[in-house]
DNA sequence: GTTCCTGCAAAAGCTTTGCAGAAGA
DNA sequence: TCTTCTGCAAAGCTTTTGCAGGAAC
C-alpha cells in the first residue's frame, strides 16, 4: 500500500518535524522499502539520483531526526553500517552471516514484561538472531559455481 | 568463582586454538567481567600494564578467534563500539540511553522456535533492549546537582 | 623448516562536527 | 529578522589490512 506524499507530511508536522522537500523523500523512501533494512549509503544513492545536490549529511540528519521521532528504527545487527527501517512492531531481524542478507520474522516480543527490568523503562526492544539463510544453506548449482 | 589458566588453557585447546598468552589472559579477563561487557579499548587498557608490548590489533584478532570459536559473544548494541563477552545462554542486553551502562537480564530466548524461520540455521540469539536504566529514571540529588 | 602468532604502522570506512549559505516562519 | 535546515569539507574513531619479526611445533 503506497503511502501519501500528504500522509508523509501530516506524520512529520504530528512530530514537530519541518516537513522539507528531503525528509518527506527519506520518510518516503524507507516506507517503501519497508523491511528492506536500507543503509545510509543505499539511502543516499537512490535518493541522489532525485535530488542531484543531496549530501550524506542530510541522510545523517534526517535519519537521527526521524529516530528521536520514533519514526525510524535504527538497526545495530552488524558492525559494518547502521540499517534503518520504518518503526514496526513485534518482530525480529535475522541477519545471514554468510551474505549478510535481513530477513524480518513475527516475535511477539512487545508482550514480553521482565520481573528484573521492573525499575526501568524500556523503551524499544531488538530482538536479533544470525546464522544461515536458506539460500545459503542450499545454494543451487549455479550459485555453487560463484562461490568457488 | 575464579577459572584457573589451567581450565582456560584446556578451553582454548579444545577448540583448537594455540593457547597463547595473550589469548589466556583475553579469555581470563573476560571471565573476570562477565556481564561487564566490556569494548576492546578497556581490554587493552587493562592487559596492557601486564603486557607492556601488547597491541590493540592482538586484541581484536583474539576477540575474532574466541569468537569463531564460540567462547565469546560479540555485542552491537549501538554505534559507537562493539562490546564483548564470554558465551552466555538465556539473557538480555539492556542498555540505558542515557548513561550509557549495559545490564543483563534474563529471557528464556534460546526456547524459543520461530516457524517462519525453519528453513533458517539459527546460530545465535541476542535480545537487546534500550531505555532508562533506575539510576537515570530517579536520580539522586547528588547527581541531579552534576546534570545541571 | 614451516606454520602460526604478535604488533607496528597505515589504511579503510562509517559517522559526526564545524561552518556558511539558503530556506522557511 | 530570526530560527531552522542543508550540504560541503574536514575531522574523529573504531576496526581492518599489510607486513616483518618472532615464537611454537
Amino acid at each position: 500500500m503506497e503511502i501519501s506524499v500528504q500522509e508523509l507530511t501530516e506524520q512529520l508536522s504530528q512530530k514537530g518535524i519541518r516537513p522539507s522537500y528531503q525528509r518527506i523523500r527519506v520518510l518516503e523512501y524507507l516506507h517503501r522499502k519497508e523491511g528492506g533494512h536500507p543503509t545510509a549509503e543505499e539511502i543516499y544513492d537512490f535518493l541522489v539520483n532525485e535530488i542531484p545536490a543531496l549530501s550524506k549529511t542530510t541522510i545523517y540528519n534526517t535519519i537521527h531526526t526521524l529516530t528521536e521521532a520514533g519514526l525510524v528504527r535504527t538497526i545495530h545487527i552488524d558492525n559494518d553500517e547502521a540499517r534503518y527501517d520504518i518503526t514496526l512492531h513485534n518482530h525480529g531481524h535475522f541477519q545471514c552471516v554468510a551474505c549478510g542478507s535481513i530477513t524480518n520474522f513475527p516475535i511477539d516480543i512487545d508482550r514480553v514484561q521482565i520481573d528484573e527490568l521492573s525499575q526501568f523503562e524500556v523503551r524499544e526492544k531488538n530482538v536479533y538472531f544470525r546464522g544461515l539463510c536458506p539460500n545459503c544453506l542450499n545454494p543451487t548449482s549455479e550459485e555453487k559455481e560463484l562461490l568457488k
